[in-house]
Parts: structure tokens; sequence; C-alpha cells
RNA sequence: GACCCCGUCGUCUAGCCUGGUCUAGGACAAGAGCCUUUCGAGCUCUCGACACGGGUUCGAAUCCCGUCGGGGUCACCA
């Protein structure tokens, strides 16, 4: 028999990271034993659930690259199809009308939850308070959470349920609801939750938690997806930079750890930058445009000249959205000096004559290559008999403001001729001025 | 509080099931150095953990018990 899963969001915010992390150890356990994914929206809370948000968690999920191949089915519309389940166990007796709720009478004895994670869990039923007769059909005719749940992954012959570990505790509450429907019974995988630094969940506090956040930070989706998947798992020879292709040939849900993971972006931003090092220029154009778009940023700077700028930055940019800070003077009129590095290496008045001969010299360059720029500076550097670190680190704070760039000759020609003589010529102005 | 889950470097983890090869391995971060064109990039090195206490055993990170710690659940929310 196939395998069968299902990822099943409430569409009553965006995509969270937990979320995203349950989906997509549904998806790779699909994905490695050739079954079927299948998206279902619980949208029983008519009151909270909104077509926006599921919009948006479909959009994330897109974007992440986690195809589904059934779905999205949504909960609201089978209303009906709960309701008669809950008269059918109305009728046997099974429930009962307690104010207008309908509550299935729990049995009174011991439950045990197989779970491929966990092993077997036992709960006592009958002991406690916790599983007195649960709520299966609100007062306002809607299913509540674990009835349609289990109606659903019954009716859809799912074969294994892998969630987040705060289900744990419903799980009995939902075998008791097998049980009476005399539904067979999946397998439960129960994953450990995602916790932030503070090693609570994850909140906004800690920063970004939505996929869409990490998107419009320049995150790149394999890498998030490569990294959610290190979270609690880990791959033979402990790899860390695993494409999703190989994530799905060597994923094993019984392999996943049973403690819960604290999110930490250091790692996140290492394993970006290494996916960003080897990503195709003309993609990452499309992205930075968009992520662009977003800041409301907008730049005369035209593709081909774009994908230049992001073949040089990829390497050391570990968002996309840094090339916005890093190449900051690529975008705007006037460069900002950084403070500390304008005062440590523009601080020399016989820069300013520097920068005036090699603008002049640049400025006469017919076609502006980072060979031919290292040749006039190098030149130049030569006929005054100083260090070249003298010269080449003062023209990039010139230059870029800043002391963390490329390497200066590439940066020099991708800039181009007219920034890069009209900075120069600038700071000159700005040593000078500095000097009254 | 009750019940359930979990406990290896600061963080993610390998090892645990099938005790010895573990003076516990890798990665991120941090620190140091190198790269004399910088750097948050690259290379090299360093720091750093089996929560604690009892057992069992010739031998325990690995098995058992307890303690402590962290998390989750206890809704007509999902």
């Amino acid at each position: 028999m196939s395998v069968r899963v299902r990822f099943a969001p409430s569409p009553t915010g965006s995509l969270h990271i937990g979320s995203a992390r349950t989906a997509l150890f549904n998806w790779l356990f699909a994905r490695h034993e050739k079954g079927v994914f299948i998206l279902r929206v619980e949208d029983t809370d008519v009151v909270r659930s909104e077509e926006s948000h599921m919009k948006t968690i479909l959009d994330s999920l897109e974007w992440l690259g986690l195809d589904w191949d059934e779905g999205p089915l949504l909960q609201s519309s089978r209303f009906e199809l709960y309701d008669d389940f809950a008269k059918k166990l109305l009728h046997q007796d099974k429930a009962y009308l307690d104010e207008g709720a309908v509550r299935l009478r729990m049995p009174k004895k011991k439950m045990v939850v197989k779970d491929l994670i966990h092993g077997e869990m036992v709960f006592d039923l009958a002991a406690e308070a916790q599983f007195e007769d649960l709520v299966i059909t609100k007062s306002n005719g809607t299913p509540t959470y674990n009835f349609a749940c289990v109606v659903d992954d019954a009716l859809m012959k799912i074969t294994h349920v892998i969630r987040g570990d705060d289900h744990i505790s419903n799980t009995p509450k939902q075998l008791a609801i097998y049980e009476a429907l005399n539904f067979p019974v999946p397998l439960f995988a129960h994953i450990p939750l995602i916790l932030g630094e503070d090693r609570s969940r994850l909140s906004k506090r800690t920063g970004a938690t939505s996929i869409t956040e990490f998107r419009d930070l320049g995150y790149l989706p394999e890498a998030i997806v490569n990294y959610l998947a290190l979270l609690g798992w880990s791959p033979k020879n402990n790899r860390e930079v695993v494409p999703p292709k190989e994530l799905i040939e060597e994923f094993s849900i019984v392999k996943v750890n049973k403690n819960a993971a604290i999110f930490n972006s250091d790692k996140l931003d290492w394993i970006n930058l290494q996916y960003m090092k080897e990503a195709d220029a003309k993609r990452l154009v499309k992205l930075t445009r968009s992520i662009f778009e977003k800041e409301g940023f907008s730049t005369r700077i035209d593709d081909q000249h774009l994908e230049a700028i992001l073949t040089l930055f990829k390497t050391r940019l570990k968002t996309l959205r840094e090339l916005l800070e890093m190449g900051r003077f690529l975008f705007t009129e006037e460069v900002r000096y950084d403070e500390a590095a304008a005062k440590e290496l523009l601080g020399n008045p016989k820069l300013a004559s520097d920068f005036q001969e090699i603008a002049r010299r640049l400025d006469e360059l017919s076609s502006f290559e980072a060979k031919r720029i290292e040749g006039v500076i190098r030149g130049y550097i030569a006929e005054r008999n100083i260090p070249a670190k003298e010269i080449i680190h003062p023209v990039r704070v010139a230059v870029t403001g800043g002391t963390v760039s490329p390497g200066l000759f590439e940066l020099l020609a991708v800039t181009g001729k007219e920034k890069t003589v009209k900075n120069l010529r600038f700071a000159a102005d700005w040593i000078t001025s500095q000097q009254k």
C-alpha cells in the first residue's frame, strides 16, 4: 500500500517556520517513499480563518518547492459530512448532546499511541481530567479540530500522520474517535518543536518567524529547506549542505530526533551563503528585483548590470537583502562613509591628489575592465613608490564608503567608470574640506 | 498543579537500539593566525559537551532507578 501523508495548516496566519518544517518532513517522507502528499486546509474555525491567509500559505509552500499531489481540500466545504458522522455516533449513543454541543463518550481505559519517533506512549483516559467527554460538534454546528481531523484522515486514507509534538496529547483523544467510528488507525510520527533562542516557542520577538518574512529578507528557498531539514534530523556523515533532491533520497522519519531544537539564524545564514555562491546570477537578479520592489526601492540598473554585480557580491552576501547595505553605493547617488573607515583610511591629506590623479587616468580608459583598472592603479602606485595597500584601501573606502567588498579591481569595473571617477573626486574634495 | 515528551560542546548534531574501537566525531558561532586587495569571503588552528546522583557490569554517553532542568497539553482554537 502506498504512503499517503498530509499537511493540514489552519489559515489563521502566514506559514510559520515550525509549520513549514512539519510540511517539509511530510513532503520528504512522501517523496522518499514515492507516496502521495496531500494538502488539507483546517478552516473549521469560521471566525479566525481567512482566505488571504490560505493563499499566503499556499504561496509559501510553492516558494519552498513543496509541491502537493492532492488538494487543497477545505474542511469548511465538508461540514455536512462531519455532521453525518456526529449524528451517527449520537444515534449509536456513543455521543450525547450537552448544551447544544455533541460530546463523545470517552472510553475509561488506557490508550497506547504508537509513534514512529517516540515509540509507545501510554495515556490513562480514566484517570485524567483532560480526557473527559470530548466535544466533537460545537453548538454552532461546526466540527471541532479533533473530530474533523480524524474523519478526514480516515476518509482520505492517510497512512502516516506526521505532525508537531504539541499534538501528542491530542492523539489519545483522536484514538477514541477512531475507535468509536471503527476507522483504521494510521501510524503517527510526532516531530519535535522548534524553539526560539530563549528556549520558549519561536515568536516574533526573536526575529523572523514566517516563510514570507524569510523570503523578503532574501533567503533562498533551498537554503531554508536545507536548514529546516537539519533541525531534528541529519543525513549520513552529518553532511551540512544537502540540496532538496538528496534530502529526499536520504530522509528517514524514524531517524528524526526526539528533542526540541533551537532555531539558530547564524547557521541559516551560513547555509544560505553556501547556496548563494552556487546560485545562478540570472536567477538572483529576479529575486533581488522582487526584494527591491517590496522595499519600495527603485534602481535604474539594468538586468545585465545587476547580474554582474550579483556575480561579484554573491560569494559574500548572507542574504540578498544585504546587497542593499554592502552594495548601497551602487544604488544611490552619494556615498555614505562608514565613520570608522573614513577616519582610519581617509585621514591622510595627500590622498586628495592621489584620488584626483587616479580618477583622471581612469577616466581616460576606453574600456573599463578589471585588468585595465588594475594596470592604472598599480602603475600609479609604482610611480609613487608607496605600499599598494596605502592606496588600495583608501580607494575602496572612497568608492564604496566601507571596508568590506569583493576584490577592488573587479569591484570598480562593476561600479562603472562614471561612478568610480565621481566618487574618487568627491572623496578628494571631502578630504580637502576636512583639513580646514 | 496533573499528565505526557525530552535532556551529548553556546547552538545544530554523530554516537545510544546491538555496552568496550569515545582521552566523545562533524558543522555553525566565538577566539587566533594566514591570505600582504579589504572583509562579514577563503584556508589553518584553538576553545568547548555526555544535566546530576545511585545502581547493573570486568567495563556505561550507551542499560535500569531516582533527582533536577527544559518543553508540550489540559478550550464548543487548531
